[in-house]
RNA sequence: GCCGGUGUGGCGAAAUGGCAGACGCAACGGACUUAAAAUCCGUUGGAGAGCAAUCUCCGUGUGGGUUCGAGUCCCACCACCGGUACCA
């Protein structure tokens, strides 16, 4: 005997069948230009999941929220008469499948390939319309061979400043393209993680700790591979304008790329040769700059210290070493420095300034020495008074605001030629007074790094690389793909070298050559798969210029740049996969390999689905939503329109089981709208189904709701489209007889949102085929205006009466009806009124 | 610290400057049933008045402002969440 509840519709039956239907006649597949079936008629729509990472732990309730909703827009699309992209695939190299594959003994391509099954499984569970002819995966040959020829286009490329644009290194006349390749090697500083054994990218360092394990990380140099995104760091800023993205992801981007502007001045050290360059983004500010702080490592600290100063400066660099960056952040509170015994002379006055070092100067930006300004600068107050270091000002607030520590922008004071200036004009001042004496010029500064590329890892992608002499060059296009060499032992070596090096034949490239060891980081892949969708079986070229002039082109007339369509995903990827799939695309445009400057027109982020505690889902919570488990008591279509029915989109929220049985509530009475139940248990269709004319208010029901879900959709506003369908049902659940009529507008309309259900009911009420292939219904303006309307009435912007008049009554006749109303007539008693507002079809306010 | 976001019933939430709380959950009452589940029909922001239908007052984080009218616009503040952090 089954202890199983009895489901309220038979959607585990239903839901199999039509998944499987979907499969037998690829209901969602979508040729390309010039393929059998193509309609070169209907306009394109790309619409674009942000494709998972297929984890052991399986698919989880926040991957299917974006994924609905990009669902039904696509369905709607595609009923909408669209060509729809709607493609779904795998990043699937990286470090979990690889420590995991370490772990178990077993390769990571077997597990990465149980995982994708697994989640390929899950998501057909849930009725996804993918398009899964064009499924795509990281790890194949024939893909990565691509990303590897992506790479090739890098390293053989270079930005030209003149141009603002990437070009072949041929024509870069510089003695050593080398300096200029899009792809380099360097000796950088890296994050060197021994635990992981593999260096990481800023971005996968949080807090000093890998973000993958929280293991430690340190500071090494090392020789590595480098992409040069700081050459496109401008256009990655400006061209951000024109796409529909949220302001906070734009500005996200923006923060990450830090441009600022400023100038770079020179302070000769007294008594060498040497000068010192800081940047600052406050020239206005130069007579006010009382000492120079270099970082620790600056490569001048050396020559220039004193030899009096050289024990303490030595130590206090061997400080600042063996702490790791989470102890520079833990400490960051607490200013440290020492004198190097150096003085510099500040060119505006020449007056004679001590040189410092101290770690709150970082090596990396500008140019890792600064003027400090204590009067005017937060950091360099606290350190000044700390040393006792002079403090003077220079600028003069607008407000009474102390000038002490006063950073905005003000008058300059104390400083001669700039005195009485406005800030913004001081800085210009400045920055030409030091331009034409050749001390200085004005420079723009960034936060972005260039990009660390290089991984010490078995899982990813080799390079088409090869060394011989010391140098590196590139393979030939025609030898890719490069495929990792079939390995028993890929764990790390426990030192900076990779895996890779173990294997010594597939090292051998010739007589002279080895190959490179590094691969490619994870982000390699994800950074150009939304091209692949486009074409993903081509072996010839990464995408073929048709489809992706097809795809990836702009609709219509518009000056938009065009791109996908539609990109749902989460707010993790806001800088780190966004920034570098737009750089690489940049590159690929510059290079004519693509037709639009950007890949993405729209994007929207999804809120992250809180466990039912209100807490984030996590395993240690035992808060974690299995999906499977939901749709085994729900069935797919209920879990899809709770999933949308939450709350807006966008917007962080907590799961409520009890929320997704009201939503199942609403299909079943859907289901029973259509079908009833024999004393067996039997479902057929109902007898009370008629084809009937509708009265006034069903037709107004019936075409508000189409107004409104098409209208919502449009806007990603999914929880409102189905409370709308919620209202139609329950004004049709009542009728004796039923107009089956408007039941298959229903039909239609909830299609995108709960296709098995809808195309099971469609069988059995429908005019014949799928709903997926009906055409969207359009509404009647006309259906929606009623003969009378009920206006209200209030009285100093206060309700206190309701008024039925004509249609077309004119504001006269309503303004004299209100007035004679009787709530009216009580609360104007005895009173003057002064004034009637009339807002024809909403309300009268009569003011006293 | 800086940047961004969010504050509305018991809960998830709705609301082109115009009836605050649609829709759903939960709760309560009723119908059906031997009973329960399921289903269907109702009630449900708070306080007060009335036998009643109904009426009055209060109410969208706090305090101001603009407006005939503010959840919505403006100013200041508070709380929570997220990002980021010595970026000169």
């Amino acid at each position: 005997m089954s202890t199983e509840r009895r489901k309220p519709y038979p959607f585990d039956r239903i839901e199999d069948k039509w998944q499987k239907y979907w499969d037998a006649h690829q209901t969602f597949h979508c040729p390309n230009p010039g393929e059998k079936g193509f309609d070169p008629k209907k306009p394109k729509y790309y619409v674009l999941d942000m494709f998972p990472y297929p984890s052991g732990a399986g698919l989880h309730v926040g991957h299917p929220e974006g994924y609905t909703a990009t669902d039904i827009l696509a369905r709607f699309k595609r009923m909408c008469g669209f060509n729809v992209l709607h493609p779904m695939g795998w990043d699937a190299f990286g470090l979990p499948a690889e420590q995991y594959a370490i772990k178990t003994g077993q390769h990571p391509s077997v597990t990465t390939a149980q995982n994708i099954d697994n989640f390929r499984t899950q998501l057909k569970r849930i009725g996804f319309a993918y398009d899964w002819q064009r499924e795509v995966n990281t790890t194949d040959p024939g893909y990565f061979r691509w990303t590897q020829w992506i790479f090739l286009q890098l390293y053989n490329a270079w930005f030209n400043p003149a141009s603002q644009k990437a070009e072949p290194i041929t024509t870069y006349t510089g003695a050593d393209p080398d300096a200029v390749r899009l792809a380099y090697v360097a000796k950088v500083a890296v994050n060197w993680c021994s635990a992981l054994g593999t260096v990481l990218a800023n971005e996968e360092v949080v807090d000093g700790r890998s973000e993958v394990g929280g293991h430690t990380v340190e500071r090494r140099p090392m020789r590595q591979w480098m992409l040069r995104i700081t050459a496109f760091a401008d256009r990655l800023i400006n061209e951000l304008d024109g796409l529909d993205w949220p302001e906070s992801i734009k500005l996200l981007q923006r923060n990450w790329i830090g441009r600022s502007e400023g100038a770079e001045v020179h302070f000769k050290v007294e008594g060498t040769s040497h000068s010192v360059r800081v940047f600052t983004t406050r020239p206005d500010t130069l007579f006010g700059a009382t000492y120079l702080v270099l970082a620790p490592e600056h490569q001048l600290v050396e020559e220039i210290t004193a030899p009096s100063q050289r024990d303490s400066v030595q130590s206090y660099q061997a400080a600042c070493k063996s702490k790791s960056d989470l102890e520079r952040t833990d400490l960051a509170k607490e200013k440290s420095g020492v004198p190097t015994g150096a003085f510099a002379l500040n060119p505006v006055n020449g007056e004679r300034v001590p040189i410092w070092i101290a770690d709150y100067v970082l090596t990396g930006y500008g140019t890792g020495a600064i003027m400090a300004v204590p009067a005017h600068d937060t950091r360099d107050h606290e350190f000044a008074q700390k040393f006792q270091l002079p403090i003077k000002q220079v600028v003069q607030p607008l407000g009474d605001e102390p000038w002490q520590g006063f950073t905005g922008h003000g008058t300059a004071v104390h400083s001669d030629f700039l005195d009485g200036q406005p800030t913004p004009e001081a800085k210009r001042q400045m920055t030409d007074w030091l331009e034409e004496r050749g001390t200085g010029k004005g420079t723009v500064q960034y936060k972005l790094r260039d990009w660390l590329f290089s991984r010490q890892r078995y899982w990813g992608e080799p390079f088409p690389i090869v060394w011989e002499n010391g140098r590196h060059h590139a393979i030939h296009e025609s030898e890719l793909p490069l495929t990792p060499p079939p390995m028993e032992d890929f764990k790390p070596t426990g030192t900076p070298e990779p895996p890779l090096s173990k294997a010594v034949e597939w090292l051998k490239y010739s007589e002279t050559a080895r190959r490179e060891t590094n691969t490619m980081p994870q982000w390699a892949g994800s950074c150009w798969y939304y091209l692949r969708y486009c074409d993903p079986d081509n072996a010839g070229r990464f995408v073929s210029r048709d489809a992706e002039r097809y795809w990836m082109g702009a609709n219509d007339a518009s000056p938009k740049p065009g791109g996908v369509d539609l990109y749902v995903g989460g707010t993790e990827h806001a800088v780190l996969h966004l920034l570098y799939a737009r750089f690489w695309h940049k590159v690929l445009f510059d290079l004519g390999h693509v037709s639009t400057p950007e890949p993405f027109q729209r994007l929207v982020n999804q809120g992250i689905i809180l466990g039912e505690d209100g807490q984030k889902m996590s395993k240690s919570r035992g808060n974690v939503v299995n999906p499977d488990e939901v749709i085994n008591e729900f069935g797919a279509d209920a879990f899809r329109c709770y999933e949308m029915f939450m709350g807006p989109l966008e917007q962080m929220k907590p799961w409520n089981t009890a929320g997704v049985e009201g939503v199942s509530r609403f299909l079943a009475r859907v289901w029973r709208l259509v079908m009833e139940e024999s004393q067996s248990g039997e479902w057929s269709r109902s007898g009370s189904l008629k084809d009937l004319p509708l009265d006034k208010a069903q037709l107004k029901v019936l075409h508000s709701t189409i107004k409104k879900v098409t209208e919502d959709i449009e806007s990603l506003s999914f929880n409102t489209a189905i409370s709308q369908m919620m209202i139609f049902v329950n004004a049709f659940t009542g009728a004796g007889e039923k107009p089956v009529g408007a039941l298959r507008t229903l039909l239609q309309l909830l299609n995108p949102f709960a296709p098995h259900l809808t195309e099971e009911l469609w069988q059995i009420i429908g005019t014949g085929g799928c709903v997926a292939d009906q055409i969207w219904p359009t509404f009647d303006p006309d259906a929606l205006i009623e003969d009378e309307l009920e206006l209200i009435v209030q009285i100093n912007g206060k309700l206190r009466d309701k008024l039925t008049v004509k249609r077309d009554a004119s504001s006269q006749e309503i303004e004299s009806a209100a007035l004679a109303s009787p709530k009216a007539q009580e609360w104007t008693a005895g009173k003057t009124i002064r004034k009637v507002i009339v807002v024809p079809g909403k309300l009268v306010n009569i003011v006293v």
